[in-house]
DNA sequence: GCCTCATTTATTGTATACATAATGAATGCA
DNA sequence: TGCATTCATTATGTATACAATAAATGAGGC
C-alpha cells in the first residue's frame, strides 16, 4: 500500500510514483493499458503536475511506453523479453565482476559482500518455500547483487546494471516464474550460492575472466530456471507479497 | 543551433531538451556546474514546466545529476567513464550480434546492413581527415551499429544498447578523443571497417561465439584508439561541428 | 446505406500563480 | 570577536487555469 495522505516526509512525486509502480506490479493495470493523467490524478490522489512527473520516470524506469499521440501505456513485455533482460544483466555483472577482478579489490570492499554470503547461507540451511524465508533470500540476494556491481568501481557499468534489473525484477510473470520455480527446484538456489561463492573467489586471485564467466553462467541458470517454471506455474499465491516488498524497498 | 522561436511542430519540452543538451554538449555549461529552473527557462525561452520535463529526462539520460537538495548540475565524467561506457557497450553489441546468429536473420534484414557497409567502404577510399569525410563516417557508423543491434529482435537489448551509447558519443571529450585519434590514426578505420565485414558474416554463418567476440574487440579497439588520442591530442578544432551534428540527429 | 466532413468532447501541452523549503546574510548576544 | 539565531531572498515543489490538438460521434449528402 502506497499511504496515499500520510507521510508528508516523500515528495507528492515520488509518492506518485510509488503508488502508480505498485499498481502496475500488481497487476491492477495491465499491460497494454492506457492509463490517462486523469486516471493517475485519481488513483494516487496527487495532482498532474507530479503525476506527469512520475509518468515520465516510468517510462525511463520500462514500466510504460510513451503513445506517439501523447499519453502512455502499460508496457507488456514477453517471455523472451524478460529471459533477454536476465541474460543481460548477467553480461553486465560479468564486466562488473572481470572490472573487480581486474582492477583489484580491498579486503574492506569485501567484507559486506562475504557477511551477506555468510548470511546467505545460513538462510539457505532453512525451508526456503516458506514466504518468510523466500522473502529474505529475494532481499540478500539482490544485496549480494548490488554489491558486487559496486565492486566494480565503474559508475557507468554500475548504472547500466541498475537498469538492466528493472525488467526481470519489476515484471509480475517475472516474480511468478522466479518463485514458483524455485518451489520446486531449491537445490538450484545452492548452485546459484555457489556461484556467489566461486565469483568472489575469481574476484580475490585476481582471475577476471573466470569471473565473468561465472556471472554469466549464473544469469543461465537463473534464465533456466524460469523457463522451467513457465511450464509447471505453482504457488502463484505468493506472488502479491513479492510485488509488495520489492516495491517497497525503491 | 536548437531554433529557439521556430519549428512550432515540435514541442516545448523536446525543443527546450535538445536545446540543453547543446548547451551541455558544446560546453557552454560546465561539468559540476549547477543549473537552475530558471537559469534554464532564460537559456530555452520556454517555460518552467516543460523545462522542468527536459531536465528530467536530461537526467535520465545521464547528462545531469539530480542534486539532493533540489535541482540539477551538469554531470562530469572522467576518462575511465568514458572508456568503461566504450566497453560496456561493446559487451552489449556483442550479446546483440550473438542473438543475431543464433537466432537467425532473414536476408531482408541484413539487406540494409550490408547497403551501409558499402557506403562505409566506398567512403573509407577517400580522405578522412576533411570534416565532411569524417561527419560522413561518424553518421554511417553510428548507423551500422544501430541496425546491428536491431538485428538482435530483442528489445530489452536494442534499449539498453541505446542506453549506454548516451556516454561515449554525448561526452564532448568522447568527441574529441575520437576524431582526434582518428586523425592522426586513419588506419584504425581500416580494421574497425573489418571488423563490420566478418561480424555479418559469422551472423550469417549462424557463429553466434564469433560475432559476440568481433564486437567485443571492435570496441576495445575503439577504447585504444581513445587512449591514444589521450596522449597526442589534435584537431580540436573539429570539435564544434561534430557535437553539432550529433545533436541534431537526435 | 455508407462515406465524409464538421462539431464536440476529452486529453495532453503549456504557462503561471502560490506555497514551502533551503540558503545566505545580517544582527544581536555571549 | 565569534557564534548562533532570525529574517529575507531565492529556488523548487505543487496546483490549477488555459490553449491546442487529436479522437470520437453525429449529421448530412451522395
Amino acid at each position: 500500500m502506497a499511504d496515499r495522505e500520510s507521510d508528508r516526509s516523500v515528495s507528492q512525486t515520488v509518492r506518485a510514483q510509488l503508488s502508480l509502480r505498485d499498481l502496475i506490479l500488481s497487476g491492477r493495470l495491465r499491460s497494454g493499458e492506457r492509463i490517462s493523467e486523469l486516471q493517475a490524478v485519481e488513483l494516487t490522489g496527487v495532482s498532474r503536475t507530479p503525476v506527469r512527473m512520475a509518468l515520465v520516470r516510468l517510462e525511463e524506469e520500462g514500466l510504460l511506453e510513451a503513445i506517439p499521440s501523447g499519453g502512455f501505456m502499460v508496457k507488456a513485455f514477453s517471455e523472451r523479453d524478460i529471459l533477454d533482460s536476465i541474460e543481460i544483466r548477467g553480461t553486465l555483472e560479468g564486466v562488473a565482476a572481470r572490472f573487480a577482478a581486474e582492477r583489484g579489490v580491498s579486503a574492506r570492499d569485501l567484507a559486506p559482500l562475504k557477511e551477506n554470503l555468510a548470511e546467505l547461507d545460513v538462510l539457505l540451511r532453512q525451508d526456503t518455500h516458506s514466504v518468510e524465508v523466500f522473502s529474505a533470500y529475494v532481499a540478500l540476494n539482490a544485496r549480494f547483487h548490488a554489491l558486487l556491481s559496486d565492486l566494480s568501481g565503474s559508475a557507468p557499468l554500475i548504472r547500466q546494471v541498475d537498469r538492466s534489473s528493472a525488467l526481470p525484477f519489476a515484471s509480475p510473470s517475472g516474480f511468478v516464474m522466479a518463485q514458483s520455480a524455485l518451489a520446486e527446484a531449491s537445490q538450484i538456489l545452492l548452485i546459484a550460492q555457489d556461484h556467489h561463492h566461486t565469483v568472489i573467489d575469481a574476484i580475490e586471485n585476481r582471475e577476471g575472466a573466470r569471473a565473468e564467466a561465472i556471472m554469466r553462467e549464473h544469469a543461465r541458470l537463473a534464465a533456466r530456471n524460469l523457463r522451467l517454471a513457465l511450464r509447471n506455474r505453482t504457488h502463484l499465491d505468493l506472488l502479491p507479497a513479492l510485488v509488495r516488498s520489492s516495491a517497497a524497498e525503491v
